[in-house]
RNA sequence: GCCUCUGUGGCGGAAUUGGUAGACGCGACGGAUUCAAAAUCCGUUUCCUUCGGGAGUGCCGGUUCGAGUCCGGCCAGAGGUACCA
């Protein structure tokens, strides 16, 4: 009779066996000796209180690499911090009163309990959080290094502004148009803000994305769309008559299409351009035009969804190439004034926003681009711009030419016209730091009337933030505390005042894989990170931040990286997601109050149906939370991370299910269970040299090697399926007689190996049950012997005309002709083409027959 | 709106470069064991079928001896959209 396998007996057995053995602390430098090196870092998490599932699949992957890197002889760094900075703490200090500062550090010990219990290979021993003034006082060193280098700056930018609270509002704190809190419609504010000087690395941050050919396609991708370089003409069309004295030598625009130039019908201006502005002034109706836009927020999102809406000034200017042709100008909701020169001409008939805007306001829309084979005298635009390939027509000096000829003579008209030129455009914009906000980095430096911005000296940081703030009411409470800005100028002494906006928390988590890998010369050997895992959600902003701070760090010499890119290998992994419930009443349930009675679902309370929803991403607000100690405290953490790493391809969402991770348990003990029943002189048990034994010693190396191409692919689900598989295989084997005791003792101890990165706890009970040496969770990955991973005989499926009817056993290398006459000679596929002549047949080696019939 | 991704049985999903669609798991059903149950073990499980076979990977079309995979066009959902982290 088997025990069964108590994880709340193993697993704080084990985890303290790892702590005392210190096994995870990474290996300095000098001490590595040959050994590879392996960075591997999980996205640090956000101290909200309480680890959830996705944390949990999140630090699951993660230490799978990381415990299979070690296995395999590399030295591993594998650290843990937090990000600690962000509005939830103030958020929460305004609600419940409590300081941010106390709030967070709660949180992290909560946490960092949490994460005790889930056995995972960290080194602790480089714990760092963004809130300690260790940390951001080495930040504000950097940004002032920054500062030093030009890579710094301030410019005038909008906010999101509540009039009801007087607060800066973050984007998701605008909800449709209104303040989140006050319910008040939102105003855009232009304060004086600081800037990094990202796009002067635009080009590098693009080009060097080739050079990451270990990161998801996607995520390059959405990283060269997000800088979008483009190439095309910077121009200004001059006034008809009298120019307004805001733009004496008329608008500057920038277009990619300069080949549609004859198709322009008008001049969009944003609604922030100078130009603009200045024309309010003088107009009521033009200054609640812009009141209108500002509406919307500062968002892209909803500056491009919104209505489409139009504003004539009556101003025209003239064509370059038409003479007597004048253009109306407009101003419109959809025109960007961080893109480009904030104005554009537009062409209506090849450019879908054009046409919208030209149907609702009726300009003219004239097709310049003629789609091939189109007949020119039929051709009409209606409600779709046409946006393909075509040779222009319509456009005298330009007929005739393809879009690219027309855009190239076009550049070369219009610089003869000195009227512009060509230029090289970026999407990107440069990163705005500034944040109105208590909770983050102090800006270092000091405002002084006499001496300007003044860079608070080196040895007067950390600037340390106050404890003695209020939260009672809204704004910032450094900009209100009584004396924390009161300074003297660092340069003159006189009377100053210091910076009270903060640095974005993006900033924090730019660089904290570099403060993990320690001193610069340390940093030299550690960086970059090797495997860099998180979720997709951060595969623009985060990353790209990254890729700029690096490069920039490296530029102000803080460290030594030459390439720039932090995260030499990148992997995205998907949300967790769970059912959602209702009760009758219409309240949201959480999956505790729920049971499964049959085909319904019950509320547990009152007895009453439950109605089940969509499957969604785990929220707060949807109650479809699972908390991953009461998942721990009822099968152990084995089974978490188990059922996290099993169904779901890691980049792909995974549900949580409840019967999952019951599957996942009893997989547990059906492992405990083959180690149980190895006799114990199997460890020295002689080989039988049985085909039995061949046969599942085939079994075990093939199954490591499966294993492990699906962990260096990461495809965890893969390895699950493989070990599944094994499993049933080597528990077949128990009751074989031509299989010995030697072979499912190498079988037990190669699957003991290759389950610790999965579920650590088991494998170190197992390892233990058939007297493995030491901890498994420090032993070498099993070797696998190649000469095993090679079948003699192999199934080919035969197909007729593409349909399978048969298979045919061949050696893996036999002659095609010996595989086409076999194929052929099959009963059923005899049955097929009989009275039919076989025209044709494809033998793909090792793959398939497929014989063509008439 | 724009960028990116995803879509395969009752469910999660598997399927080298285009080569047996449904591995593996969950659920369900049947059986063994048991006084009975739990646990465990074994088996069946894409749909239709006249049992020969036929259909089938979101929808429509194309390329190919062969398409889940490649191409074109749709539809639906997800992530991002620069002050959520």
């Amino acid at each position: 009779m088997t025990r069964r396998y108590d994880p709340s007996v193993a697993e704080p057995r084990w985890q303290s066996a790892w702590t005392e053995g210190d096994i995870f602390r990474a290996v300095s430098p000098e001490d590595a000796g040959d050994a590879p090196k392996a960075y591997v870092l999980e996205m640090f998490p956000y101290p909200s209180g309480r680890l959830h599932i996705g944390h949990v699949r999140n630090y699951a992957m993660g230490d799978v690499v990381s415990r299979y890197r070690r296995a395999k002889g590399y030295n591993v760094l594998h650290p843990m911090g937090w990000d600690a900075f962000g509005m939830p703490a103030e958020n929460a200090a305004m609600k419940n009163g409590t300081h941010p500062g106390t709030w967070t550090y709660e949180n992290i010990a909560a946490m960092k309990a949490q994460f005790a219990k889930l056995g995972l290979s960290l080194d602790w021993s480089r714990e760092l959080a963004t809130c300690d003034p260790d940390y951001y006082g080495a930040q504000q060193a950097v940004f002032l290094k920054f500062l030093e280098h030009g890579l710094v700056y301030r410019k005038s930018a909008k906010v999101n502004w509540d009039p009801v609270d007087h607060t800066v509002l973050a984007n998701e704190q605008v909800i449709d148009g209104k303040g989140w809190r006050s319910g008040a419609p939102v105003e855009q504010r232009e304060l004086t803000q600081w800037f990094f000087r990202i796009t002067d690395y635009a080009d590098r941050l693009l080009d060097d994305l080739k050079t990451l050919e270990r990161w998801p396609e996607k995520v390059r991708t959405m990283q060269a769309n997000w800088i979008g370089r483009s190439e095309g003409l910077q121009m200004r069309f001059p006034f008809d008559g009298d120019a307004p004295e805001a733009a004496p030598d008329g608008i500057e625009i920038f277009t990619t299409r300069p080949d549609t130039l004859f198709g322009a019908s008008f001049i969009a201006l944003s609604p922030d351009h100078p130009l603009t502005i200045a024309l309010a002034e003088g107009s009521d109706t033009l200054t609640a035009f812009r009141a209108e836009c500002a509406r919307v927020g500062t968002s892209e999102e909803a500056i491009e969804t919104a209505e489409k809406q139009g504003f004539d000034t009556g101003l025209r200017v003239v064509h370059p190439f038409v003479a007597g042709k004048t253009l109306p100008v407009w101003v419109a909701n959809f025109v960007l004034m961080g893109y480009g020169t904030g104005a554009i001409f537009g062409c209506p008939a090849h450019d879908q926003r054009d046409l919208d805007f030209a149907r609702k306001y009726d300009l003219d829309v004239t097709p310049v681009v003629l789609p091939p084979e189109a007949d020119a005298a039929a051709f009409a635009v209606g409600t779709e711009a046409y946006t393909g390939p075509g040779s222009i027509y319509q456009s005298d000096f330009l007929d005739g030419l393809s879009i690219d000829d027309a855009k190239s003579a076009a550049v070369q008209k219009i610089v003869g016209q000195e009227l512009g030129e060509a230029t090289v455009n970026y999407r990107l914009r440069d990163w705005g730091v500034s944040r109105q906000r208590y909770w983050g980095c102090p800006i270092p430096v000091i405002h002084c009337e006499t001496c300007g911005v003044v860079p608070v000296p080196e040895a007067d940081l950390p600037v340390k933030l106050p404890d003695d703030v209020s939260f009672d009411r809204p704004g910032n409470p450094l900009e209100r505390h009584p004396t924390w800005k009161y300074v003297p100028c660092p340069v003159c002494g006189k009377d100053a005042i210091r910076e009270t906006d903060t640095l974005d928390t993006f900033v924090d988590s730019s660089w904290y894989f570099v403060r993990f890998a320690g001193d610069k010369e340390e940093a030299a050997y550690w960086l970059p990170v090797d495997q860099y895992v998180g979720g997709v959600e951060h595969a623009v902003l985060h990353l790209l931040y990254a890729r700029f701070f690096c490069r920039a760090m490296h530029d102000c010499g803080l460290i030594d990286l030459p390439g720039g890119e932090p995260f030499a290998g990148l992997f995205t992994q998907g949300m967790v997601t769970h059912e959602t419930y209702k009760s009758a009443s219409g309240d949201w349930l959480s999956p505790d109050e729920v049971e499964r009675r049959g085909e319904d679902m019950i509320e547990i309370k009152t007895g009453e149906a439950a109605a089940v929803g969509p499957v969604e991403k785990m929220s707060k607000s949807k109650r479809n939370t699972v908390d991953p100690d009461e998942i721990i405290r009822t099968f152990g953490a084995d089974v978490a991370r188990w059922f996290v790493l099993s169904d779901s391809p890691p980049e792909r969402d995974v549900e949580w299910t409840q019967s999952g991770a019951e599957g996942a348990a009893r997989f547990v003990q059906r492992i405990w269970s083959l180690f149980e029943t190895l006799p114990a002189e199997a460890k020295d048990a002689a080989w039988l040299n049985s085909d039995g034994e061949t046969a599942l010693r085939r079994t075990n190396h093939k199954a490591i090697s499966a294993i492990e191409k699906a962990i260096d692919e990461f495809r965890f689900n893969s390895a699950v399926a493989s070990i599944h598989e094994w499993t049933g295989r080597l528990k077949k084997a128990e009751n074989e007689e031509s299989v010995g005791v030697a072979a499912r003792h190498e079988g037990l101890s190669m699957l003991a190996r290759a389950l610790t990165p999965f579920m650590p706890h088991l494998a170190e009970t197992c390892w233990e049950a058939i007297g493995g040496d030491g901890l498994v969770s420090v032993a070498p990955w099993p070797t696998i012997d190649a000469a095993l991973l090679i079948d003699d005989q192999i199934t080919l499926p035969i197909q007729v005309n593409g349909k399978r009817r048969g298979e045919i056993a061949v050696a893996p290398d036999a002659p095609a002709e010996d595989v086409e006459a076999q194929a052929l000679a099959h009963e059923a596929v005899q049955a097929q083409i009989a009275g039919k002549t076989v025209k044709k047949v494809i033998v793909v080696p090792k793959r398939i027959v497929n014989i063509v019939v008439a």
